[in-house]
DNA sequence: AGTATAATTGAACATGTGAACATATGAATG
DNA sequence: CATTCATATGTTCACATGTTCAATTATACT
């Protein structure tokens, strides 16, 4: 099977995983962002948020919970700088802010499913 | 570009996503499967892993931690059907068990890199 | 200014988690 | 069969995490 240009890519990283294990610099990086992904609410947000920007309120109703819980989690992935959000009068609309997050959980979907 | 047969199937999930939340049961057994990646000394373990099996011993002191603690979280990993465990003898040997492993962990890696 | 709506923040609470320590199992060896 | 080595398990404790409640900030409208 021939290889794209992608998973020509993917590939390198993968040859690099063959070599000793990291400083913990980078395996705690990549362990702290597996944790944010680690939530159940946090991977709904995400899931609300793979098709369009959406405010805080009807991420609420759409997941049935408070605002708060969810401005503490939508807090959490703007850290993780996984999620951006922009003004627009009252409300504060959010959007995914990075190409890898549906890729990561593409991933792990392909993985929980063939198991 | 080209798309390879890899990345067409991909390609298949990615859609799929871009529809309704699911129930929470594959969004839990996602975010469950996430916070197993979710620590650092698990990481680490699954990293010394990669291209070789190995006992208890060898992996607290790759690690410098307590055969305990390797233990413990050894039993997490198997638990989440990411390594296996062979018995010879006196000594458990491990191994990772599932093709993904690799390629999930490439994915965050090229996801905190390029942040 | 005063009110309503939207979002954020901080504190409190319950729950979960990882590591350390001590102890228990299991397999090989004398 | 007792001992030793390798691993597993149980308990405890400190710490982290997610949600709720209450209070606060931010913006729009009358």
């Amino acid at each position: 099977m021939e290889m794209c240009d992608n998973c020509a890519y993917n590939q390198q990283v993968l040859d690099r995983i063959k070599n000793e294990i990291p400083d913990s610099d980078l395996t705690l990086e990549l362990a702290d962002m597996f944790k944010v992904f680690g939530d159940n609410t946090r991977i709904r947000i995400l899931w609300a948020l793979f098709d369009k920007e959406l405010c805080v309120y009807d991420i609420a109703e759409k997941l049935e919970m408070s605002q708060s819980a969810i401005s503490h989690q939508l807090k959490t992935l703007k850290q993780a700088r996984l999620i951006k959000s922009r003004r627009d009068g009252k409300n504060a609309f959010y959007s995914i802010d990075d190409d890898h997050v549906k890729k990561i959980i593409e991933q792990m979907i392909i993985h929980v499913e063939e198991k």
